[in-house]
This record gives C-alpha cells, sequence and structure tokens, in this order.
RNA sequence: GCCCUCGUAGCUCAGCUGGAUAGAGCAGCGGACUUCUAAUCCGCCGGUCGCAGGUUCGACUCCUGCCGGGGGCGCCA
C-alpha cells in the first residue's frame, strides 16, 4: 500500500512537472480526518518548484484523484499543503484476509534479512541471584531479541560470566566465611543468600568454583522462569585459558596502539575518541577488566556477527567510549557496535523507596518478584516505558489484580475474544471459511478500529526494531486491546439479535484480532491465555 | 569541574526519521450489565511539553545556554 501510494505521488509529481525528492514521506496522521495517510511533498517541494505549497498539493490532487491508486477514495489538500489519502473501508477488509492468511507471522518483516546481530545482556556477576535491578536489562534483552528475528535478523543472545577478577575472591572468601559460621571479610558480601549458600556448600568445595556454579545455576533458572534464555553463557576465565586474552594483546600490540609506561600496558583510546588512555594490564602483571572484555568482543568479531548490539546498566555507561575505542582500534567499524544503556529502577512499595542494594540484606531479587506477581506482569511491567528512562515501579500496583495492572487488560482482551469460540462450539455454531464470508458488512467503527490497529503491527515492529525500543510494541499491544475491549462491548458475535452474516464477519475479526495481540504479546515474552 | 541521561496532566508514562487541535492509564466526578468474561465500556475534569534563545513554511521533537533529578568520571568490576 505504502509502496503503491508513493509511486503513484512521484508519477503526479512528474505529471506537474516537478522533480521528486529522493525520499517522498507518506505519514500516518494522528487524527482520521486527515486520512490514512498523508504526505508533505507540496510543502517540501514548494521552494524547489517555486510555487505556494497549497496550490501545487492542489495540482497533485488533481493528478491523483483522475487516476487514484487501489483502494483511494478521496484525496484532499489540508492545512498548510498536506495532501491527505482516505482509503476505502473495503482496504480494511483486505488487512483482515491479510492478518489471517499471516497468521503468527503477521508483523514480521525482512528489514534484517541477511544480517547477523548477537544481542549480549544481563552479563550480572556470578557472585549472587539476579536482583530486581537485572531483571530490566533481562526482558528488554530479550524482547529485543525476538523483535530483531521478527524483521529478519538472525539473532544470537549471550550472558557474559564475570568469573575473574577480585569480586571472585571476595565472593568466595564470604562464603568460606559463613561455611566457618563467621562473619564475611572487611567488604565482602553480606546478603542472606551467602548464609543459605555457604550451608549447602560441601566441606571439601573448593567455594570459589563452586560458589560461582551455584551462583550460575540460581541465575539460569531464575532467568528461565522469566522466559529468558542464552545461546552461550561466556566465560571471562575460559579465555584465559584458551590463549584469547593474550591474542587480543598481541593484536592490539600489532596494530601499535598501545603502549608500555610507568611499568603498566595502556591502549591508546584517546586516539579513538577516549578521553584518557586506559591501563590493559597492571604494573602487578594482572589484567585489568578491559583486556578480558576487549578479547570478548574480538571473538564476537570473528563469529562473524554484522553486528554487536550490549545491554548495560546506567552506572556503565562511562565506558561506552573505552569499548567503541577498542573496537575501533581492532579495525572494525564502530557502528557495528551499540550499547544500550537502561537507565535505572526505582523500586516502590505503597510511594515507599525500596533500595536494592546487592551488599545490604534487603535485597529484591528476581525470585522475590517473579513469586509475587508472576512473570507476565514483571515482563510487562518492565516493558512499558522506554530503557532511556528511569523507571519508577510501584510493588503494591505489580502485585495487584486489578485493573491498575496493564497485563490484565491486555490478557483479559485475548481471553474475551478466544471465550467467543468457546462458546460457540458449546452452542454448536459454525465459523465459515473466510473465503465465503463478506466483509463489507464490517462498517461500524468499533470494528474499523480494531482493523486499523491490526494494520500497524508491520511497521511497528519495523520501528521498534530499528529504534532498539520493544516498548512501541507494549503500546500497540495496548491500543489494540483497547480496540478489542471497545469491539467486543458493542459488537455482539454470538448473540441471537446479530444477523447471521455478520456474525461470520465479526467473528473472523475476533480470530484476527486474537491473532494479533498473541503475536504482539510473543514478542514481549508475556503469554496470551485462553481464559483468567 | 567534565561526560552521559532524563525533565510532557495531581501520579506513572506514550508521542514514529520535525508536521495539522500534545495522547493513554491511574487518581477524582458522573453514567452503562435480560448480551460472547463489568479485570470491561462511555462522558467530564485535568497541560506556560523545566526555562530562555536559535534553526524553518512548521519545534514536545533538531542546535546552544541555563535550572533541576539520576548516573559516571580508578593500574576496581
Amino acid at each position: 500500500m505504502r509502496d503503491e501510494l508513493i509511486s503513484a505521488i512521484r508519477d503526479a509529481l512528474t505529471a506537474v512537472g516537478v522533480p521528486s525528492p529522493d525520499v517522498v514521506e507518506l505519514e500516518r496522521p494522528g487524527r482520521r480526518e486527515h486520512g490514512a495517510f498523508s504526505t508533505n511533498v507540496a510543502l517540501a517541494s514548494a521552494k524547489a518548484a517555486g510555487r505556494p505549497p497549497r496550490e501545487l498539493a492542489a495540482d497533485l490532487v488533481a493528478r491523483l484523484e483522475a487516476d487514484p491508486p487501489p483502494f483511494v477514495q478521496r484525496v484532499e489538500v489540508a492545512g498548510p499543503g498536506f495532501v491527505n489519502f482516505h482509503l476505502d473501508d473495503a482496504w480494511l477488509h483486505q488487512v483482515l484476509r491479510s492478518v489471517v492468511d499471516a497468521g503468527e507471522s503477521w508483523g514480521s518483516g525482512t528489514a534484517g534479512t541477511g544480517s547477523r546481530v548477537l544481542v549480549e545482556y544481563v552479563s550480572a556477576n556470578p557472585t549472587g541471584p539476579v536482583h530486581a535491578g537485572h531483571a530490566r536489562g533481562a526482558v528488554y534483552g530479550d524482547s529485543l531479541a525476538r523483535i530483531l528475528r521478527a524483521v529478519g535478523h538472525e539473532v544470537d543472545e549471550e550472558f557474559y560470566v564475570n568469573d575473574r577478577g577480585v569480586q571472585m575472591q571476595v565472593f568466595a572468601a564470604s562464603l568460606a566465611a559463613r561455611a566457618a559460621g563467621e562473619e564475611p571479610p572487611e567488604g565482602g558480601y553480606q546478603g542472606d543468600y551467602i548464609t543459605e549458600w555457604a550451608a549447602e556448600m560441601p566441606a571439601d568445595a573448593d567455594p570459589l568454583t563452586w560458589g560461582e556454579a551455584r551462583a550460575l545455576l540460581d541465575q539460569r533458572e531464575v532467568l528461565g522462569e522469566l522466559g529468558v534464555s542464552f545461546d552461550d553463557w561466556f566465560s571471562e576465565r575460559r579465555m584465559v585459558h584458551t590463549g584469547a586474552i593474550d591474542t587480543t594483546l598481541e593484536d592490539l600490540r600489532a596494530r601499535g596502539v598501545v603502549d608500555d609506561a610507568d611499568g603498566a600496558v595502556w591502549l591508546r583510546s584517546t586516539e579513538f575518541g577516549d578521553d584518557k588512555d586506559r591501563v590493559l594490564v597492571k604494573s602487578d602483571g594482572e589484567v585489568t577488566y578491559l583486556l578480558p572484555d576487549i578479547a570478548y568482543h574480538r571473538d564476537k568479531f570473528a563469529r562473524g556477527y554484522d553486528l554487536l548490539v550490549d545491554v548495560w546498566g546506567a552506572d556503565h555507561h562511562g565506558y561506552v567510549p573505552r569499548m567503541r575505542a577498542a573496537i575501533e582500534a581492532l579495525g572494525h567499524d564502530p557502528a557495528s557496535f551499540e550499547v544500550v544503556i537502561t537507565q535505572l529502577v526505582r523500586l516502590e512499595r505503597g510511594g515507599e523507596e525500596v533500595r536494592i542494594s546487592k551488599r545490604s540484606g534487603d535485597l529484591i531479587t528476581l525470585r522475590d518478584l517473579i513469586g509475587e506477581v508472576g512473570p507476565d506482569a514483571v515482563r510487562l511491567t518492565y516493558l512499558l516505558q522506554s530503557v532511556d528512562s528511569p523507571q519508577t515501579v510501584d510493588l503494591d500496583v505489580v502485585v495487584a489484580q486489578s485493573n491498575e495492572n496493564p497485563v490484565y487488560y491486555v490478557q483479559m482482551a485475548n481471553a474475551r475474544l478466544r471465550s467467543i469460540d468457546r462458546v460457540a462450539a458449546e452452542r454448536g455454531l459454525e465459523r465459515l471459511p473466510l473465503a465465503s464470508v463478506d466483509l463489507s458488512v464490517l462498517v461500524a467503527e468499533r470494528e474499523l478500529e480494531v482493523l486499523r490497529v491490526l494494520e500497524l503491527l508491520p511497521e511497528v515492529v519495523e520501528l521498534a526494531a530499528r529504534e532498539r525500543a520493544p516498548h512501541k510494541v507494549t503500546t500497540w499491544v495496548r491500543d489494540l486491546a483497547a480496540a478489542v475491549h471497545g469491539f467486543y462491548h458493542d459488537c455482539p458475535v454470538l448473540h441471537p439479535d446479530t444477523p447471521d452474516e455478520l456474525r461470520q464477519a465479526r467473528w473472523w475479526l475476533a480470530a484476527a484480532a486474537s491473532t494479533g495481540l498473541q503475536v504482539g504479546l510473543e514478542l514481549l515474552g508475556v503469554s496470551a491465555p485462553e481464559q483468567l
């Protein structure tokens, strides 16, 4: 539809003697009285054409109306010089057929075909449970991966395990202390889970090895409950053994971007936009966290990905320039490396802030959260808004089984639609094949609105993928749910007063809407139960 | 001090690559079930889009400066 309109607009421009701009913008007006599509070409080309926008627009309208593209009912000039396209309802009826034909693939696209993407997210240290703060990144990364796949990218998901370094020593020492019935060392881990895990630990176990395995088991389990799984849990320590860290350093040296000074080894990251050079190997001979990180990303590129997307917490955003510099220093296009920063989550209970602190005792684990509200509510809550902005989550609202909680609003919309099939089966009613159903009886606002929203999904998914913004899918799902509730309320399907023809058409509309809800929720990783 | 990020209705947030009269949920007020799930629907109330300039046909959106919140500025991870 878009393409046909754009090409018709280009033809009209040529016909009136105005050169086509490189891109013809076709917008979806916010107001329905402005039509289904709108273009600003007359405004944009007015200067080049040397004519007033409205006059140029009027000429375009005359051309377009003389030979209207399919489904175009009326073309008009509006406002300062917009050209608005009003489409026939038959267009929306065609949308219904498209949705039914596409089924679960409705909304998917091809924008990412041929491109391999690696999404790395969570990557929490293996020193404790995943907490409520990590969960935002977990849900975001998982949903982003789903959306990128929907537009054709080949996507892998990884969790980077920082199982090397001081924090592991501290963690092991804390476990050992608790196992011996002592307090953790100064600066150690204080959480109750340390005591619990220490009690499980066999006497002859190595606290570091055992502790890491215990933490990873816990993380894997609870993320699994949330519907989040990874293709690989990439171990930092593994790179010590494989020599990947040494190889990376040699590579950097060979590229001449490394200096030896003050007994340490430095990456001249300032040559690539960082604000200071960074130490790779400390003067005591230990590598910093940065070098293994670089080695990991070098490994990712070596595996042939076209794009690396890292999801980091806000507290790490200061590392973006040095990582980007390192990637450029390795000879890669910095544009093939993206970092999405997820802003902090503030948890409240009844207006009171609940601190998420790893060292203190009142840690809210993801396990606790899921136990209280279930995975669906956790996911939808986190996906409600852009990760660019700090999020405030009121646990009382998430827990509430009420209309304050959007997850029920959306799931109920689908459950209501599914109930139509159930009740129909009880009553022995039969839905005829779509090919033999006349959809032109769908003329009510409530019916058409559902179709208008459904029609947008491919664009929404494409946009959500391009902007790495799963919350746009959430917004769409809520819009569709609202349209469905309105339809359900005003347009009875199985009621005896509903004429047979209309019942068949509405029934198929309900089926298409349910498909839309299921597809949208699947992209968010939220379930779509048949009944609530 | 420098860097990043956010600032939109009483609260929590949307607002597409700049578009036409800035939207939704909650809260508040008032309505709607002899019907497939009322966890729903409808109406009303509610805004100097932090402030000030700039760019242009047009700015919540882009640029600059300021104000305010959060985060970051280690040979820690």
